[in-house]
DNA sequence: CCCATTTGGATAATCGTTAACCCTCCGAAT
DNA sequence: ATTCGGAGGGTTAACGATTATCCAAATGGG
């Protein structure tokens, strides 16, 4: 079997004796065309099982039906679901998903995002570590003018399409869930600075203060994403005399990292700390001791930016800047129990 | 700001007054020029912020640079981390990754990896769930001549590269070490009935008789991926009479599920039954009994897989398959202590 | 001083489709 | 009989690169 090249629109031609342009127009529905040779058109184009070449097709549409994906992390389950959601969402509307991990690095993450303008993807779907009024990426992609929509993490100083939780609220909600199960001493492992780390941060500081309770900078431990943060912070929030009674950990994965500190240290969970997380990872109900955490509508998030996206790309003129919030809710499982 | 066209090599070549094949050579460091034009064509690019349009490129040459990945499902630790390894391994290559999840629907993944191939993916890595000896599918990828590689699950009667673990040693590692630990009347949760579930479930039965235990159809299950069915296949298996002392579990999420099974029904692990996973998920650790499993070095594949597939990418001649099986570890928690 | 190389670059021909026009029937209306 | 207009399809020129071929000037050797 030799290494035939697939067919062309130019091979079903010949063989029909029409125009290459006539066979377009049937493969595409569009033009005039008599009921006869459209179907002489499909049968040739069946039988030499002619695929579309795309390449081709983009190259004069200037569409190629592709979106970029741009995480800081694929082996993170939030991320890993939003791809997820992400990929369903669009192969409807024909659009395939390109990832791409930027392994929470600025840098990198910039260079992918050329990287895949350079591929003429139609659209962006970002949740991007660049640093606060750190624009330069973002210039480049609107130079281009490829739309984009910027999830989880939104972008201070920029002017864009966003699909995120409400972090202030989830801050809130899990510190006053904390504060009603009866803890006083709560602390907080804070995540990396940038702006979604805050907004928690800043629920957390409102909770404590609106009840009245202490806000002491020892209670709060800056970290990152992961549990081994999340197991680090916590063995230094352990040391804070009087000891903590409840501790909001900025997502689930530090909240696994701080539990397991926790019952290392052969305390009782809830019984001695309470632990709050965030995000519902797949699991969070399996856990030791199964975690009470904040979801955020992880699912729902990848959906909505998809369908924002697509939205956007399908529109001529570019609409103004839309910013959907999902509304947190509380999953109450053991660790808070009573 | 107008919505400027990004500049071609046209323009470059235009602005300098040579030919765009200059440009073009230039851009790749091919063929002779002198060093005085090659300055002043790179210059110019950087003044307009020349960006390659890779479409363009790929028409004519036929390579684009992309590899698609095929999976089941998406939010699967497994699989998310195998992304993750891939994508990592060909960036460096200059490759982008382009996926599609087909939630284990064997049609639909026939149907990506058509959609894939006409958008002219230069390799396809694909973890399939074409049930044995139905290779339409993948006659029609080597009839493009797209490379490609199997992972995880092989595909009998396929003569294919392949990536993956020795499920048979799985199923005899994880089973041993239960008979190790004393468990006589050891258990099974089957996963589906594709190859890689037949192979562990082989490796079960083979350490059960080799030990000289009672192999009784009671004492499997079959079931899924989720660990969903690992919940109601353990709530049957608990029916059996005298209780098992022991369950190997297809992979990690069944596991999870089973043991949910186990404690709600108030038995103890391990002290009642011990159980055993397989893949070594992320967060197994931290479970409510840490659980002990079979390390499937998952980023050795997607990393294996990545590197097998640019090499046949890369090379003009087909190579002969290559089947690479990766060496399964026991990693012993306290699912199976004492 | 002449011929043979090398240097540096230009020209032309794709790659597979689509976009924008143009053309030619043929029947119906004027 | 002439005009009009739509149905059906053809022509031509992009799209933005690469490959293959070719050519002029500069260089070098005898």
């Amino acid at each position: 079997m030799l290494p035939v090249m697939p067919a062309t629109m130019m091979d079903i031609a010949r063989d029909l004796k029409v125009s290459v342009v006539t066979v377009s127009k049937v493969l595409r529905n569009q033009g005039r065309i008599s009921e006869a040779t459209r179907k002489r058109v499909l049968r040739r184009a069946k039988e030499l099982h002619y695929q579309m070449n795309w390449v081709a097709r983009s190259l004069v549409t200037r569409r190629t039906y592709t979106i970029g994906l741009l995480l800081p992390e694929f082996a993170h389950p939030f991320f890993a679901e939003i791809a997820r959601a992400v990929a369903r969402t669009v192969r409807p509307h024909g659009y395939h998903v390109v990832i791409s991990s930027f392994e929470e690095n600025p840098e990198l993450e910039a260079s992918e995002a050329e990287s895949l303008l350079a591929r003429q993807v139609d659209g962006l779907i970002i949740a991007s570590s660049q640093p606060p009024r750190h624009l330069t990426m973002f210039k480049k992609v609107k130079e281009r003018s490829t739309p984009y929509v910027l999830i989880d993490r939104p972008i201070r100083g920029l002017q864009a399409c966003f699909v995120g939780v409400d972090n202030r609220a989830i801050g809130k909600l899990a510190t006053e869930h904390l504060i009603e199960r009866g803890c006083s001493l709560i602390g907080h492992l804070r995540g990396p600075e940038v702006g979604i780390g805050d907004e928690r941060f800043e629920g957390y500081r409102r909770a404590i203060s609106k009840a009245g309770l202490r806000c002491d900078s020892r209670y709060v431990v800056a970290g990152g994403h992961g549990d081994d943060t999340g197991y680090e912070g916590m063995r230094s929030l352990l040391e804070v005399r009087p000891l903590l009674d409840g501790v909001f950990c900025y997502n689930d994965p530090v909240a696994i990292g701080a539990m397991r500190a926790i019952l290392e240290a052969g305390l009782k969970l809830p019984g001695d700390v309470a632990v709050v997380g965030a995000g519902n990872v797949h699991y969070s109900d399996v856990l030791a001791v199964p975690l009470t955490t904040i979801d955020q509508g992880t699912c729902k998030i990848g959906i909505m930016a998809a369908e924002l996206l697509i939205a956007r790309i399908g529109s001529k003129r570019s609409m103004r800047p839309q910013k959907i919030l999902i509304p947190p809710k509380l999953v109450e499982r053991e660790s808070t129990r009573r």
